[in-house]
DNA sequence: GTAGGTTTGGCAACCGGTTGACAGAATAGG
DNA sequence: CCTATTCTGTCAACCGGTTGCCAAACCTAC
């Protein structure tokens, strides 16, 4: 009787011979190893086809390497057995793993999905299994995850990175690091080109004769929100506009509710948020304090998440391509994409924009 | 030279000396193994602690095992040389990976979003690794994904299967499995107690004098539908409601879009969908064609997912506690969790559903 | 002082592949 | 026909841990 895992695992070896019944007792019985089919071996291949493992290794990974009529005889051995080659197995002697790893703030963020997704799919493509992790917004946690993973993956994407410049640094002397909305000297990172979309939004709010606005930002540790923050500055500038910066917030539903009285009190007539949770968030809680959308106060959100078109108003957003980042970034990291190129933005104009109401917000506060 | 996973690596071994200089040309060079550190062994340690490799491993796995003295000298060392433990070389002789295998359908479906965090962080409390594959709704996919990952998880959870009874059972033989919202003979599941929501949603719609409503199905291949239908139709006849299913339909925003039509023709005065993202996409149609939700139809959905009260009017929806039902099946699987109870839907109840309207839909076919 | 029991740590096999070195067979070249 | 290549398959080491078995060292108690 052995521990696994901090399992106690008893009674492993009575009733072995009764195999079909699946009593209650053993379907409560987790991990249990024992008494499952295992799988096969090169070994069960080797003596099935009558020669050495070391052929059937050769024969299966290096086509060519081996007498075509032996391969054929070995292939044939593999599919009788249902031979699935161990990845584990493989991956000691090689260090490759076919594993990647995708390291995020927050699964459930809808802003994250695209990532997520656009990740998923150019690994699987390229044969790769992706590995999700959480930080939770959290560096700390962010840096406990890497660690974990680090050994098992042959590559990692820090989806949205809150660790130091100099953490990211040492972890990408172990394995190769790209980095997503975040750059860091030396480190290959899938970085969007925030002009096409600021620019127009921000033409777009000075059109509609807005004069003060604000942006109201995500958490600190977001190298991203800075970069936005600057962009808009820029423009802005550019455009005789004024730019408040209300926060650091939250970036959730929550966040951008809370962020409603700062944003009254400071007498803008457009804000845009970090991200379109933070958005929609806002746009809610004006709602509810009598200051609707767009009448009373602009909106501009930033990602164009899944529901952004549910909301009434719909949420005006900045695009970024996120499946394509997140496609992109594993293709880097596999070296199959040298393209250096920023992902370009794109205003997604709905309904959350207006002319700058003549009633100051200022009276909402509560 | 030799062949990494189809990308050619050349150049292996020129300007070896040199490891500080990050240039393009490493920058681009990837999964490059070679001249990135390497982690320490339990070798290392044996040979700075001065004790024999397997006095180190049971040292640092087997607490107690080995003399206090020895063990903190020990555990000096790995901390010293920064030791983790590998994985990958640790599974190999135990078998225990101390990974978990999630499938679902769509990664991207907000419904099952609640299912990955639940998962995620029950698997991470206890220390273990999740993998996500997505198998888009194919069975075929979802057979080659669980094939894929089976050897490399300790255990897998099906979160959305589209495999027949069969394939599962012959899963269940190689590796634990549990079924979330899907019911085999012999096989762990974790199932919802769709009674206290289905049963409240009926009387909802009866109380406000429906006669004739729908339900609008998912796939044929889902096991979950069926059920939702019937529960459905249990109240409904009891309630004396007439009950029509309309479908199958994509369980998607399109797929419910694409199903007004057909809900129009049926004359029903409220549908319920086989989960909200049908629901919205008929919602918007809907609105869309001068239908107007709920005074011209009434809509229920399934699961309240993320964005289903962003909706102009907000869905009403019958809740399953998703992230309940991913934490469960992992701890299920890794035998922390022997209850079977069943986990209870509730019903939401939003802005999606008024008395029948005098006006009957019809008009609207196009 | 010694028989008996318990710690403690080392040895070596093993998990399931991969791969460099090599020898014998087959083929080509002169 | 003999030597030089090329092909083909085997041997054995290795990846980095885990673990059964054993012997030496250490206690304990009589």
């Amino acid at each position: 009787m052995r521990e696994e895992g901090g399992v106690a695992v008893m009674k492993d070896d009575e009733a072995m011979e009764d195999d079909t019944v699946m009593t209650d007792d053993q379907a409560t019985r987790p991990l249990d190893r024992a008494r499952r089919k295992s799988a096969a071996t090169i070994y069960d291949i080797a003596r099935l086809a009558e020669v050495n493992p070391s052929t059937v290794s050769r024969a299966l990974s290096q086509p060519g390497r081996i007498n075509v009529k032996t391969e054929e005889r070995i292939r044939a051995a593999a599919k009788q057995l249902n031979y699935r080659v161990n990845p584990i197995a493989r991956a000691l002697p090689t260090g490759r793993t076919y594993t990647l790893g995708l390291i995020v703030a927050d699964i459930t963020n809808p802003v994250l999905f695209g990532i997520v997704r656009g990740a998923e799919q150019a690994a699987a493509v390229s044969g790769y299994t992706l590995v999700i992790s959480e930080s939770q917004e959290s560096g700390e946690r962010e840096a406990t995850a890497a660690e974990r993973v680090l050994p098992s993956v042959d590559g990692l994407v820090l989806g949205t990175s809150r660790l130091s410049d100099e953490e990211i640094r040492e972890l990408a002397e172990l394995k190769p690091i790209v980095l997503i909305n975040r750059e860091v000297e030396g480190v290959q990172s899938v970085l969007p080109d925030l002009h096409p979309g600021v620019d127009k939004a921000v033409h777009h709010l000075h059109a509609l004769g807005h004069k003060r606005i604000a942006y109201l930002s995500g958490p600190t540790t977001s190298w991203i929100s800075r970069r936005r923050r600057d962009a808009i500055a820029a423009v802005a500038a550019e455009q005789g506009l004024e730019l408040l910066e209300i926060g650091p917030g939250t970036p959730t539903l929550e966040g951008g509710r809370a962020s409603f009285s700062s944003v009254a009190a400071a007498d803008v007539s457009a804000v845009f948020a970090y991200n379109d949770l933070m958005a929609i968030g806002l746009m809610r809680e004006s709602a509810e304090r009598g200051a609707a959308v767009p009448a009373a106060l602009s909106v501009i959100g930033f990602d164009d998440i899944f529901g952004a078109d549910f909301t009434t108003p719909p949420l005006t957003t900045i695009r970024t391509p996120l499946d394509e980042a997140g496609r992109r970034a594993v293709r880097t990291l596999l070296g199959q994409d040298a393209s250096r190129d920023e992902l370009p933005t794109e205003l997604i104009m709905r309904g959350s924009t207006a002319p700058p109401s003549a009633t100051r917000l200022r009276g909402h506060i509560s």
